[in-house]
RNA sequence: GGCGUCAUGGUGUAAUUGGUUAACACGCCGCCCUCUCAAGGCGGAGAGUUCGGGUUCGAUCCCCGAUGACGCUACCA
């Protein structure tokens, strides 16, 4: 799905588990042999070691710790077990994971291409863990060996992993490998200006591609909010193409701030780029999305035994062609039910469809054991999100509906009636 | 709480590596066009550059401090 909504951008890469190339395997899971090896050679050198302490164990004194207002960290229980004894328990068949031995004293520092020298105590630094007990290694440990052994010179990643470079400068030493140049960049953000997250934002391409976004827009867009353009691009002419990007991307032109995400901005350059397009191309465009064939077809299979002429499809299916719904409470409340339990109610619906298998029978027993939990029955849960999807209490059959509308789009319906609900009755939040 | 990163209108960015009435785009408001709505054209409100100290004839820009925001603080990535 992600290679997918990729090349629908116009990505494409040299090497990957789909073209592959001469590093492989490129799949974590084909190369779980590779990362024991690694993880063993660090235990045979002293910089990592078993530990057996228990999940329950480490909550334990990390609740501890957290009520002592100290930071959690690992206390370090195994962390000098004789290699006898820990031999032993492995032997033993008692379950561990591996952990790095980052040492107390002294500090580590590397060097951000965007910052400069960025430097940490290693006191604050915890012994982090390698491969976990079910043998899967850990992000870190991964990265670092997929990065060496793949040849890579510039780990280019988001800003969040600035705390963790250390950790992987300390795993590249421990190796004896030279570390790649890093770069973090900035985060994009929320309107709020916290991470940018699916609760506040269609972070998927998925969504954007279905809700009727060109990918020319889009990379623009995100050319904007990542920088890297030069001024007489990036704040002039604010338009540009992949190839343009190609040519003038200039890591020196990078901003650190973080860009609020602004969907607003989005749209209006998807506009521009929409009108710019011939009428041909502007209908092939409408053909290819959001009146595909394939998707048309499968509207028409819903309501073809509810239509009494052909003239109605547009009343029977219009939801499924909208950009936005926003029903009245006088469309979605249930009798007796109150204002405030229904958004809740609501709110909990999102987050089952969120886990959910996007298939009619999954998203049926996941409502309607959603409902039962909580006391409504199946006719108010359907009828509620119904409403919420549609903006009628009358409609094709639900489920069938929003597998057809597809999850991307259904979660982002349901947010945005979430946020405009709550914006109007902020007490019932 | 600890550690780290960042900081120009509501949002995204500019401002000849110290000298501007702080510019552009989105958004917002108004006017024109027009059967409507958009688009388009014209205009407007909105920041004195987070704050406080320096350095300097002069700081958005250099230095120090504070504050704020964000990130990390998992057998997630």
């Amino acid at each position: 799905m992600i290679f997918e909504a990729l090349r629908w951008l116009g990505l494409a890469w040299d090497e990957g588990p789909d073209v592959g190339g001469p590093y492989g395997p490129y799949r974590q899971s084909e190369r779980t042999e590779i990362y024991r090896e690694h993880a063993n050679l660090l235990l045979a050198g002293g910089a990592a070691y078993p530990c057996f302490c228990t999940p329950d164990e480490l909550a334990a004194v990390r609740k501890q710790q957290l009520a002592a207002k100290t930071p959690p960290r690992y206390p370090g229980t195994c962390r000098s077990l004789p290699p006898a004894a820990s031999g032993a328990r492995i032997a033993a068949g008692e379950p561990f994971v591996v952990r790095m031995k980052v040492p107390v004293e002294g500090s580590t520092s590397f060097r951000d291409e965007l910052r400069g020298a960025v430097s940490f105590e290693n006191s604050k630094i915890d012994d982090q863990v390698l491969v976990k007990a079910d043998g899967f290694p850990t992000y870190h440990l991964a990265n670092v060996v997929d990065d060496h052994l793949m040849r890579i010179t510039d780990v280019i990643r988001a800003e969040e992993w600035i705390s963790s470079t250390p950790k992987h400068v300390l795993l590249y030493r421990a190796f004896g490998w030279s570390a790649p140049r890093f770069w973090h960049m900035p985060l994009l953000r929320n309107l709020d200006k916290s991470k940018i997250s699916k609760r506040k934002n269609p972070v998927s391409l998925v969504y954007y591609r279905q809700a009727g976004f060109l990918p020319q827009a889009l990379l623009n867009f995100l050319g904007l909010m990542g920088g890297g353009m030069p001024a007489e691009i990036n704040s002039a002419t604010e338009k540009f193409t992949l190839d343009d990007m190609i040519r003038c991307f200039e890591v020196g032109n990078i901003r650190l701030g973080g860009p609020v995400f602004d969907l607003a901005k989005l749209k209006w350059l998807n506009g521009e780029y929409l009108r710019a397009l011939s009428l041909d191309d502007f209908y092939a465009a409408l053909r290819q999305t959001v009146l595909s064939d394939a998707y048309l077809r499968d509207v028409a299979a819903l309501i073809q035994t509810r239509i009494e002429t052909l003239g109605q499809f547009g009343d029977l299916t219009h939801f499924f062609f909208a950009d936005d719904i926003s029903p009245s409470p006088a469309i979605y409340l249930p009798k007796n039910r109150s204002l405030e339990e229904t958004l809740s109610f609501a709110g909990e619906q999102l987050a089952v469809l969120e886990a959910a298998e996007w298939t009619a029978a999954d998203l049926d027993a996941a409502l309607k054991s959603l409902g039962a939990s909580k006391g409504w029955t199946v006719k108010e849960n359907f009828m509620l999100l119904r409403a919420i999807l549609t903006g009628s209490a009358m409609s094709p059959p639900l489920l069938e509906s929003m597998a057809v509308f597809g999850k991307a789009r259904t979660l982002d319906r349901l947010r945005r009636f979430l946020e405009t609900e709550k914006k109007r009755r902020p007490e019932a939040s």
